[in-house]
RNA sequence: CGGGGCGUGGCGCAGCUGGUAGCGCGCUUGCUUUGGGAGCAAGAGGUCCCCGGUUCGAAUCCGGGCGCCCCGACCA
C-alpha cells in the first residue's frame, strides 16, 4: 500500500479529498475508493478492478465496432521482440530505447539475444508482413490488435501513465501516399468519435509538432482533451508512418505496372489513459460522473423502507421488482443490500459515477410515484412508478446531452487567444487554459512559446482552424499554423 | 534520474526523552434503525518493512538494505 499517501483529517472521514483542494489527491481517491483500479505490488503496475474493466469493456466495444465498420480485422501478435527487430528503424529504437524492458533469461538459461517486451508492435508486425505482402493486390492491409503494453516510466499515475496498460493498435499498410493519409485520417476521426459521442468529452483534432510525433513517424495527428482542472490529455493518437518502417523492414510489393515500390503505413492507438480522461474530464467532490453510454450501470434502485410498515415494504419489493424487469437494455441494478441506509446507498453509487438514481419509497408511492436523481447535475424530480422503466432510455439521453454540455462549458470557458508571448503568460497566470496561438512550426519558436510559462507544451496544431494565423507569437514571422498551448497529464 | 517525505491491525494515523502496542474508520455477530455516509452491545484482527548492531530490554537509538508516495526533467 502507498504509504506516503496521506490523507488530511477532515470532517468526515468518508469523503473523499475535494477537488478544489488537491486535484491529484481527488484523483487518487476517486480511482481507489470508487474501485476502478488499485496499486499493484510491482512499482508502476495497477489492478484494474472488476467496475474499472467493466467501463474499459465497454469503451473497447464501442471502439471495437467502428475498426470493424471501417474495415479493420483483429489479429493478435506476440509479447516478445527480439532485440535485432527493434534496431531496424533509427529513429524508432532511439525513441523507445529508455523506456523498454528486457527479458534476458528463460528459465535459468541466458537468451542468446534479449527480449523486448513490446513497447509498441510496429517493429515484428512490419516483420512479419514482410514475408505477406508481395502485390498490389495484398494491399491495403487492415488490421488491428488489442494487447497490453509495457514502457518502464519514470513517473506513473493510475490509468494516466502506467508500467503496463492495455491498448488497442491498428497497422495498416497501403498503395499510395494518399490512401494511407486518408486511413490516418479516419482513425482520428474514429477516436474523436469516441471520445465526443460515448464519452462525452469534446476533443480538439490536431496534428503533433515534430518535437511531440511518434518515434518513426512521419508525422503524428492525436485529440487532445480537456480536463476539468484545465489541464490537457492527449486521448488518442494517429501515424503516418510514410515508407520509414516498411523500407526498414523490407516490405515491398510489385505494383500495377510490375515496379517495385514499399508500401505506406499507418499506425493508431487509443489506451486505458482514456479512463483517466473520463475521470478528470467529468468527476466532482462526489466522485465519479460517467458517461451513460459506457457506464457499466446505468441506473441504479434504492429502495427506502420503514420498519413497522410491512405493506409499505412489500408496495416499495415490487415496485422495485417491475422496474427491473422491465428495464429492458437498460444496464439497472436494485440495490438491495441489506442493513444499509439509503443515504448511504447514495453516496456508494455516487462515487461510482452512475448516471441516474431511482429511489422508490413509501412517501412517493403513494402517490404511485417515485424519485429520480441525476448524477451529472443532481437535479431531482419524481416519475411516476409504472412508467419510469420505459422512460430510462430517454433520461440517459438527457444525462449524456448534459455531461457533454457541461464538459464542451469547460472548454469553451478555458479557451483563450494569445498574440503575444505577454499575453500567453498572462492567462497561465490565471490558471491553466488552452491557448490558441499563432505558430511558425520552427523548433526554436516552439521553445520559446512552452519556455514562456510553467511546464506548457504544444498539445496539437489545430485542424480546425480557419483563415490564416496571423504572426508567429515566437518571432514575428508569418504563422502556418495555430498552436493549443496547454499543460498536459 | 535529482529533491523531499513515509513504512506500526484491512485503511488512515498516534506512540519515537527505550520497559513489550493504542485510536478512528472498516470488518464479524446481535438488537434497534432506514427519504443523505446510523445507534448500542459484544468480538476478531499486529513477525511494529527487512537485515545487522547497541542494551538486561528496541516500534522507539545506530548502520545498511528494500519499498512506496509526493515535487521537478522524459512519456500513450
Amino acid at each position: 500500500m502507498p504509504t506516503g499517501y496521506t490523507r488530511r483529517p477532515m470532517a468526515d472521514e468518508k469523503a473523499i479529498t475535494r477537488k478544489s483542494e488537491d486535484f491529484d489527491r481527488w484523483y487518487t481517491d476517486v480511482v481507489r475508493r470508487a474501485e476502478l483500479a488499485d496499486y499493484a505490488p510491482v512499482r508502476g503496475c495497477m489492478v484494474i478492478r472488476p467496475y474499472g474493466y467493466a467501463l474499459w469493456e465497454r469503451i473497447q466495444r464501442a471502439l471495437d465496432d467502428m475498426i470493424k465498420r471501417t474495415g479493420h480485422e483483429n489479429m493478435y501478435f506476440p509479447l516478445l521482440i527480439p532485440e535485432s527487430f527493434l534496431q531496424k528503424e533509427a529513429e524508432h529504437v532511439e525513441g523507445f530505447a529508455p523506456e523498454v524492458a528486457w527479458v534476458t533469461h528463460g528459465g535459468q538459461r541466458e537468451l542468446e539475444e534479449r527480449l523486448a517486451i513490446r513497447p509498441t508492435s510496429e517493429t515484428i508486425i512490419c516483420s512479419m508482413f514482410a514475408e505477406w505482402i508481395h502485390s498490389y493486390r495484398d494491399l491495403p492491409v487492415l488490421i488491428n490488435q488489442w494487447a497490453n503494453i509495457v514502457r518502464w516510466e519514470k513517473r506513473t499515475r493510475l490509468f494516466l501513465r502506467t508500467t503496463e496498460f492495455l491498448w488497442q493498435e491498428g497497422h495498416t499498410f497501403h498503395e499510395t501516399r494518399a490512401e494511407a493519409e486518408e486511413e490516418v485520417d479516419r482513425m482520428l476521426d474514429c477516436y474523436r468519435e469516441l471520445a465526443e459521442e460515448w464519452l462525452c468529452l469534446p476533443v480538439i483534432p490536431g496534428r503533433k509538432t515534430d518535437a511531440e510525433k511518434f518515434a518513426g513517424a512521419e508525422y503524428t495527428l492525436a485529440i487532445e482533451a480537456m480536463m476539468s482542472d484545465g489541464w490537457a490529455l492527449q486521448a488518442g493518437t494517429s501515424h503516418f508512418l510514410g515508407q520509414n518502417f516498411t523500407r526498414a523492414y523490407g516490405i515491398s510489393f510489385t505494383d500495377r505496372d510490375n515496379a517495385q515500390q514499399h508500401p505506406y503505413q499507418t499506425s493508431w492507438g487509443l489506451s486505458t489513459r482514456i479512463i483517466g480522461g473520463v475521470i478528470m474530464g467529468h468527476g466532482d467532490d462526489a466522485g465519479l460522473v460517467l458517461p451513460p453510454r459506457v457506464a457499466p450501470v446505468q441506473a441504479v434502485v434504492v429502495p427506502v423502507v420503514r420498519s413497522g410498515d410491512p405493506e409499505g415494504t412489500a408496495a416499495v419489493d415490487e415496485t422495485c421488482r417491475r422496474i427491473e424487469s422491465a428495464a429492458g437494455e437498460v444496464r439497472l441494478r436494485v440495490d438491495r443490500r441489506d442493513g444499509i441506509r439509503p443515504g448511504e446507498k447514495y453516496a456508494h453509487w455516487e462515487l461510482r459515477g452512475v448516471p441516474l438514481r431511482i429511489t422508490v419509497g413509501a412517501r412517493d408511492l403513494a402517490t404511485g410515484r417515485v424519485t429520480v436523481t441525476r448524477r451529472v447535475d443532481g437535479e431531482s424530480w419524481t416519475e411516476p412508478a409504472d412508467g419510469v422503466a420505459a422512460r430510462l432510455p430517454e433520461l440517459l439521453e438527457e444525462a449524456h446531452r448534459r455531461t457533454r454540455a457541461r464538459a464542451d462549458r469547460t472548454l469553451g470557458e478555458r479557451s483563450v487567444e494569445a498574440r503575444t508571448l505577454d499575453d500567453l503568460r498572462r492567462a497561465f497566470a490565471e490558471r491553466p487554459v488552452f491557448a490558441n496561438v499563432p505558430f511558425c512550426e520552427r523548433r526554436a519558436c516552439e521553445e520559446t512559446i512552452t519556455g514562456a510559462a510553467h511546464a506548457l507544451t504544444i498539445r496539437v496544431l489545430r485542424r480546425d482552424r480557419s483563415g490564416e494565423p496571423g504572426r508567429c507569437i515566437a518571432c514575428g514571422e508569418p504563422a502556418s499554423e495555430v498552436a493549443v498551448v496547454a499543460r498536459a497529464y
